[in-house]
DNA sequence: TTATAAATCAACACAATGTTGATTAATTGA
DNA sequence: TCAATTAATCAACATTGTGTTGATTTATAA
């Protein structure tokens, strides 16, 4: 039950266990996932996973936390004025960018959990995160004076469709590059729906 | 085991069933409520609930697919000519308008259901169900040659903010009529975030 | 009112959970 | 390198939920 990180054994248990929930999440989804099944696919003692995890809802939300984690470690290395900047017309904005790269990396794991047979929690958790990132990014630039909507919709809006971009890209193979779909979303956003599809 | 939808007794147990998955869901999300939960909340006999449901999430399923299908029956009413046309300035889209006042009558299931502790398939099914209503509605003001982005991508982004806009109103107590939702909606979608925003 | 269908109740085998104490194995670092 | 520490294994346990059963009572519809 302690800070076991120190030994190698502890570090390839987790690693394994992780590994497992993956694939059977891919499988059967987080809810059809039990503590026999992990340990089965990840070749352990049933025993062991307890000394590492509460149980299979610790399990996620550890995985989940440190992802969270990654992705504001990330964010936190682009100064903020550069953050929703193009430098030009070919440049997405670093955060945007720094995002779709991300999931990339991570991608087995990122397209199971924000999938159909995902965690709904995350889904809100990764989100407000987005929020943060844009009202952190955006705040000087707005004018919340004149708004032609409330602000906490506009917002609400836009995190939500970046997020759904993600899966759809995630859930689709990823077949363009992060940088392209960076720069889809930076029109989609400022330049508008209706106007990127051509309507009216 | 048959369909029982002419007895007084099973309509009855249906609802109080229902009901209580509400009422659970609310307390500790759909991963936490037990058949025992369920039946002991509605105040009936175990077995009576494997009567009417193979295990919970066949209840689950069914109380969605029954969602999904009112929503389509009220979208079909309206004429596809009329369903993204505003008459006026301050008429929003029959769609779009449909949408919120069907998510205002059913508020209670589809907050927790559509919220942190539901069910990430019921969502990506929902997208789906919007998704198809958009291009129904657009596809002939569509013009997709020349679209600045490919068009899967313009419907992921806008099915998905349509949802996210839907779960905050939800989230947040549901502040502004129905009408006035559908108004921002269509404002930000025709507009663009960044105009709306008055951003750049 | 009577035939039918729904709901109750007790009992069952089964599977997953989380915890235990004793034992073996791997690692760290002195 | 070797001793101390920590991780992993193993068998066993009580507990809880599951889904199904057969017999019985109760409500509904025709």
């Amino acid at each position: 039950m302690a800070n076991q990180t120190h030994d190698k054994r502890a570090a390839r248990t987790k690693m394994l266990i992780r590994d497992a929930l993956t694939e059977l999440m891919e499988e059967k989804g987080f809810e059809g996932v039990t503590v026999r099944n992990l340990t089965e696919k990840a070749q352990i003692n049933r025993g062991t996973f307890y000394l590492h995890y509460r149980d299979k809802y610790d399990l996620l939300e550890q995985s989940e936390e440190e992802i969270l984690k990654e992705i504001e470690d990330k964010a936190r290395g682009i100064n903020p004025k550069d953050a929703l900047h193009s430098t030009s017309q070919d440049e997405p904005f670093p955060v945007i960018l720094k995002l779709f790269e991300y999931f990339q990396e991570n991608a087995r794991f990122m397209r199971v959990v924000l999938g159909p047979k995902g965690d709904a929690s995350f889904q809100v958790k990764l989100k407000e995160l987005i929020k943060q990132q844009f009202l952190q990014n955006i705040a000087s630039k707005l004018n919340v004076e004149d708004m032609l909507v409330p602000a906490e919709y506009f917002i609400a809006f836009v995190s939500s469709a970046q997020l759904g971009l993600i899966q759809h890209w995630l859930e689709t193979g990823m077949k363009k590059p992060p940088k392209e779909m960076a720069l889809i979303a930076a029109k989609m956003i400022l330049l508008g729906p209706g106007h990127v599809a051509g309507i009216k």
